[in-house]
DNA sequence: CAGGATGGCCGTAAAATCGCCGGCATGTCC
DNA sequence: GGACATGCCGGCGATTTTACGGCCATCCTG
């Protein structure tokens, strides 16, 4: 167990930062049933010892212009160290690359691409993606219809041990 | 377009709030050159108009204990109006389901869950995905290893244009 | 010039932050 | 076994910082 470090208290507060980051710390305090300043700690100790990476605004798609996205798989050449690592940092470079991951399975990576419509993940998939050294095969999976978006983290599994 | 209403400030805070939703607003101000009272009604107003759906915190999986993800296509007997809603309901109420999808391609529905190790996994696939009424197959791509992780979207495309 | 949009300044109320205290549990020493 | 030392953790209160709304100045547009 990476985690016995964390208490119900933590658990709580974990939820509902994951909820909503912006919470003010008072609110938070009273919600997790806690005053303010041991709130306040918790946070900082969450913080510094890494169970919280970051705080982000989540900005809908569509409405900044970004209608389309695609999951993409990708199979290489086989592997060597060094070309993996460069294919990675090449993703990773990628801004319209939102996630992406090595996998096992039918792809080796696979990606999460972020585009305005198709005629951008045209160019993004001819010209910086299949152009990459050791791509062999790449095949796109449009999203229709997203069903749930970035959901919280289930965090039962650390209150019932 | 959907959004000639960003001009460049507006741009330059939501990607700044993208990288940390926790900015004070002071700090935001100066960051994007703006003071802090503009820069906040600017903030409130990307709220009220969904550009910003809600600020979250990101967790460290592997500390909280979720090793473990796991990219799921799910192919499903042919598709009818209902059959697929109750469907995409069942998906959306798994806690362990952290996105999903109906896309294009080899699968017909698609997503990304989290689970401690691969026993929980297989409890899941086997005890609540398999036994889902109309789903045909389950294919499972597993994270060897995490290349880029929540990133930012990309703004430049608004302001290129 | 009129009107709208937008930025800046300021005052008030609220929040964050930090030092300090006290309760509780554990461990130790006689 | 009991009294005390120690560490952990929550609560309180004072101070600094922030949020927030009202008001005015400026710029652009028609």
């Amino acid at each position: 167990m990476p985690n016995m470090n964390l208490d119900a208290l933590d658990r709580k507060i974990l939820a509902a930062l994951q909820q909503d980051a912006r919470l003010s710390n008072v609110d938070l305090a009273e919600k997790v049933g806690l005053s303010p300043s041991p709130c306040l700690r918790r946070v900082k100790r969450l913080e510094d010892e890494g169970y919280i990476r970051s705080y982000r605004a989540v900005l809908d798609r569509r409405k900044v212009g970004l209608g389309l996205t695609v999951y993409v798989d990708i199979k290489v050449e086989k592997h060597s160290a060094e070309n993996a690592a460069s294919h990675q940092r090449m993703l990773e470079a990628l801004p319209e690359v939102v996630s992406a991951h090595m996998v096992s399975g039918e792809a080796d990576f696979f990606a999460e691409v972020v585009v305005p419509d198709l005629a951008a993940y045209e160019e993004l998939l001819t010209q910086r993606l299949l152009s990459l050294p050791m791509v062999k095969d790449i095949r796109s999976n449009f999203v229709i219809r997203p069903i749930k978006t970035d959901g919280a983290l289930p965090l039962d599994h650390l209150s019932e041990g």
